[in-house]
DNA sequence: CTTTAATATCCGTATTTCCGAATATACGGA
DNA sequence: TCCGTATATTCGGAAATACGGATATTAAAG
């Protein structure tokens, strides 16, 4: 189960914090475009994915050979709150751009 | 400044987070009471410290030879907000348990 | 000015984390 | 079945972090 240190961790690096802002409030998205957003190799990206997914934090959807990620939705309310707190002034500090287009149909 | 990122960071390690929680809502609390609190090295606790101390998640008063921690009573909002959210889920999963009494006057 | 108590800092070592190229896997289409 | 695309995992090495005993600093007291 998630505990409040793993949570802290998980988003103590600007990667894993960046597509944590990337997919709040958007929904699923692709890996393709978290990639670009990102601007970084794709092994490390998907690296940070992976753990994110370890914590519980994201949930993954196949859909052929793209996978889709979102925000894990059953959250318990702690981590909702705390990520909630933390997006807004982290999209300012990282400069995060939202992907404008999807890369996958 | 503090980003969100350092909070994170400072936050994702069990000692951190759990001195965040014996100070948050007491006020000052000094620091034998924390290193008695916390049953780790007297030098492992004031490392910690100085790290909170660093990314000014606290701050420090010297009284005579103690010195007085309490969490800083100016952080942003969103700092607050998001360590509102932790301290409970972290008293539960760290097993915080409060000095109830203070070593010095 | 020496001693004692409280706390901070230093330092060598152990552990963890991060990186990205290379490789593997999963899937759809030809 | 073979190929190409999307994504995941592996792997060795670099960098960051954590540890705690030893030592330094600060201040009060004698």
């Amino acid at each position: 189960m998630l505990t409040p240190t793993q949570l802290c961790k998980c988003l103590g690096d600007d990667i894993r914090l960046s597509l944590i802002c990337l997919l709040h409030g958007q929904g699923e998205v692709c890996v393709c475009d978290l990639v670009e957003a990102m601007q970084a190799p794709q092994s490390t990206v998907s690296r940070h994915l992976a753990q994110l997914r370890q914590c519980e934090l994201v949930v993954a959807r196949r859909q052929g050979t793209w996978m889709h990620y979102q925000l894990n939705p059953t959250l318990p309310d702690w981590a909702t709150a705390a990520i909630q707190a933390l997006v807004a002034p982290a999209r300012a500090s990282l400069n995060i751009s939202l992907p404008n287009a999807a890369c996958c149909g």
